[in-house]
DNA sequence: GCCGTTTTCGGCCCGACTGTTTTCAGTCG
């Protein structure tokens, strides 16, 4: 996948645009490289299909430079303006404090090209004898500097929950407020999370700012003022806070919930109609207000279905959304309620760490009627897989478990290994004996598309694989997704009637949202499994819903949303 | 440079905070 490369080189070419003071033409350079960092598809595949230019946001021009990226690894019109601007934007950029005006200041001014040189520049007290810039500002880079130098990583979606829903409970115990409730892209169920947004609605701002500042997870104040402050949290987190009126709330939840693609979405929206859409709320032409007290009165009155913030990434939901146009609605999104099994968990029989009482209690107590222990197989020797032997004294345990309980079941299961020719390592008449066959891949993840397509297809092909688990085999920040033509694959799980499992292992997400999406158009199922390996792992299945929720998957598609009469078949 | 219920030209999201300014530019979200 060369998305990566012709991302970050068209995200560059904006901020030097930028520098250079250019209109316009930075947002369009910035949106082709979202678009193309955020596409499933090999950039390659569609250069050489000749469709990228069809991707929303790339035209001609940025068409042309993005074929010449793919073939040659790099682009002249991006080598040129590094050679006029030779810095180092990206890394000045990240400091806080410095943008590309600052940066291309001080680069005329006293020569920084480099992430060492501002920090030289600041040390010196060079950078306060630049025109413009003063001592605060100085203090500040070497501050930001520090930051930058540290590794930033993001949060995974289920810290970043637990954090937010923590932060959101404190501030609801000072009982200053009216409301507060988290925004963002925490809200918006991203897989990784950058920082936090929390809401507070108060009639009196002052002392609801100080509660805010003065939380005990507090350890640094980057900025505060009579509405708005942000912090950074003793794990490095930072979190953003605005206190706004009452009549404003839902206009401030939409705004500060995002994504900016789909505000600036709505924002062209309210403006064809002369009106105008801000965090406090949607005006006519006269200033006079429309809507903002909550959400869904705002949606409305911009023509508006309700609009999940799950889909609010400006991938088509805002034109599904739209009561006078035809052509897609929006889906009826699956939720955690409509859960009532999961057909992915391990035990300690494999590399779990509980026998499956445990597991089961945990179940039952989050509300689950069914679970399918799907321990591994031995091709995991070291973490003492099940042998066929193991296979038939895991099933008469079950059997004899299913005796003594009432309102709730346990499934016979194995998750067997798809070895690198696609086969699997148990034989079919074990397989036949149990409820559910999971299938997934394990290792040589690096073979080519071709190879592992082919390995893919015959899997999901299987008589006996009811789903494929973890499919893409990637985790989050350490390992990148296998090589797929998905398109080929979905297609024979849809005919096969093989479900692709949403692991909702915070590290995995997988499928990730948009194959999720691709999935559903391609007509196959889904089961969305926690992977439990402890009992507390049943919290992850929340993780898949949203990641499901995020992919417009509707409980219809969704195998374990099922009661397990029409399950267990 | 992209795009179209504004449709091939003329728009392109908007406000708070900060710092260095005397009225605003830059940064950030």
């Amino acid at each position: 996948m060369k998305n990566e490369l012709v991302a970050r080189i068209l995200s560059e070419i904006a901020d030097l645009l930028d520098l250079e003071g250019v209109a316009f033409k930075p947002r369009a350079y910035r949106r082709a490289a979202e678009v193309v960092a955020s596409s499933s598809e090999p950039i390659e595949e569609l250069v050489a299909g000749g469709t990228h230019a069809e991707l929303p946001g790339v035209g001609e021009a940025i068409g042309r430079k993005i074929a010449e990226i793919v073939e040659t690894g790099r682009l002249k019109y991006h080598d040129d303006l590094l050679a006029k601007w030779p810095i180092d934007l990206a890394a000045l950029t990240r400091v806080d404090g410095v943008g590309p005006k600052t940066a291309k200041l001080l680069y005329e001014a006293i020569g920084v090209r480099t992430l060492d040189d501002l920090e030289q520049a600041a040390r010196a007290g060079r950078i306060h004898t630049v025109k413009g810039l003063g001592e605060k500002t100085e203090a500040k880079i070497l501050h930001g500097l520090e930051e930058a130098r540290a590794v930033e990583g993001r949060m995974l979606l289920f810290a970043a929950l637990r954090l937010a829903e923590d932060l959101v409970a404190e501030l609801r115990e000072t009982g200053l407020f009216e409301r507060v409730q988290f925004a963002g892209s925490v809200r918006r169920g991203r897989e990784t999370i950058g920082d936090l947004d929390i809401l507070a609605v108060s009639s009196d701002p002052a002392p609801a700012v100080a509660a805010f500042l003065t939380l005990p997870e507090v350890v640094e104040i980057l900025s505060h003022g009579e509405t708005k402050a942000s912090v950074r949290l003793g794990n490095g987190v930072q979190v953003d806070f605005r206190v706004v009126p009452a009549e404003s709330f839902g206009a401030a939840l939409q705004y500060f919930t995002g994504s900016k693609a789909h505000n600036i979405a709505l924002r062209r929206l309210a403006g064809a109609r002369g009106w105008k859409l801000n965090e406090y709320g949607l005006y006519d032409a006269d200033d006079r207000p429309l809507a903002g007290v909550d959400e869904d009165g705002l949606y409305g009155a911009l023509g508006l279905q309700p609009i999940p913030p799950e889909l609010r990434e400006d991938t088509g939901e805002v034109e599904a959304a739209d009561r006078g146009r035809k052509g897609r609605r929006l889906p009826h999104l699956v939720q955690v309620g409509d859960l009532r099994g999961d057909l992915h968990v391990h035990t300690n029989a494999s590399d779990g760490l509980a026998p499956i009482a445990d597991m089961v209690a945990a179940a039952r107590a989050r509300g689950l009627k069914y679970i399918a222990i799907t321990d591994h197989t031995r091709f995991a020797e070291i973490i003492g897989g099940l042998s066929a032997d193991g296979v038939a004294a895991q099933i008469d345990a079950i059997t004899n478990l299913n005796k003594t309980l009432r309102g709730f079941h346990v499934l016979t299961g194995i998750e067997v290994n798809v070895q690198a020719d696609g086969s699997l390592d148990l034989a079919d008449e074990i397989l036949a004996q149990l409820d559910v066959v999971i299938a997934a891949v394990h290792s040589h993840f690096r073979q080519s598309r071709a190879e592992m397509t082919a390995r893919l297809v015959r899997a999901v092909s299987h008589e006996h694989v009811d789903i494929l688990a973890h499919p893409t085999g990637r985790k989050i920040g350490e390992r990148p997704p296998c090589d797929a033509d998905w398109d080929a694959v979905f297609a024979a799980a849809a005919k096969a009637g093989t479900a692709f499992e949403i692991n909702a292992n915070p590290i995995r997400l997988d499928l990730s949202a948009d194959l999720v999406r691709r999935a559903v158009d391609a007509g196959c199922r889904l089961a969305i499994g926690s992977d439990a390996h402890a009992p507390e792992h049943f919290d992850f299945l929340r993780l898949g819903v949203l990641t499901a929720r995020r992919g417009w998957a509707e409980a219809g598609s969704i195998a374990n949303t099922r009661d397990l009469a029409r399950e267990d078949t």
